[in-house]
DNA sequence: TTTGTGATGCACT
DNA sequence: GTGCATCACAAAA
């Protein structure tokens, strides 16, 4: 996980973060689905152009893209290419699951992290960490050790280019926040 | 199991 | 004033 990495376009970057520890701040858990976000998306917040929300998608790669949804939650972004980002929308919860289950309110370890609100409360994520770059504390990510099997499909909760296959996620993972329909293949 | 709705902040028209 | 890259819970079916 280098500049490298995220210094591509989000499509390639959202399929290769599916089965990546992400922890921040010692929590965290397997990335087990992402959504892809493009400069020339209609449902990218950076389709119109920089604007102080969203300007640091069209800073360097690798930095957190942070921000509020619907006036309650937070959703956490990956920053790749200019005007490009990756939503992170679920995690298989791993570590510190007792700290995620007491800012969750509730223990479930199926809704613990499924969807991307939920990932930001569970994790501790809010503006505080919009800009901040993804190579060091309070961020840290773990390759898989073996190539994921990927699904892909449409993305949630979005009324603009709702037929881009742009959504992905953990072949036959219990944790993502909406089953995929489909079996998995491997990431070329 | 599916559908509806309130909560709540802010960018944008 | 409108529309969200959402979630939780109630009600319908």
């Amino acid at each position: 996980m280098d500049q490298q990495f995220f210094d591509r376009n989000s499509i390639e970057v959202a399929r290769d973060l599916i089965g990546v520890e992400l922890d921040v701040s010692g929590l965290g858990g397997i990335i087990v689905e992402t959504e892809a976000y493009e400069p020339d998306d209609p449902a990218s917040h950076s389709f119109r152009g920089p604007t102080p929300r969203n300007s640091v998608m069209f800073g360097a790669p690798g930095h957190a893209y942070v921000y509020r949804s619907y006036g309650i939650h937070w959703c956490l972004n990956f920053v790749c290419r200019p005007g490009s980002a990756v939503l992170v929308r679920a995690l298989q919860p791993v570590r510190g699951l007792a700290e995620m289950e007491k800012r969750r309110g509730r223990a479930d370890p199926l809704l613990l992290c499924a969807g991307p609100g939920r990932v930001c409360q569970a994790l501790g994520i809010t503006i505080e960490h919009n800009g901040l770059s993804l190579f060091g504390p309070p961020f840290a990510f773990s390759p898989p050790q073996v190539p994921p099997l990927i699904v892909t499909g449409r993305r949630i909760g979005i009324s603009q280019a709702v037929d881009q296959p742009w959504r992905f996620g953990l072949s036959g993972s219990p944790y993502v926040s909406k089953r995929f329909v489909g079996r998995g293949v491997p990431a070329p």
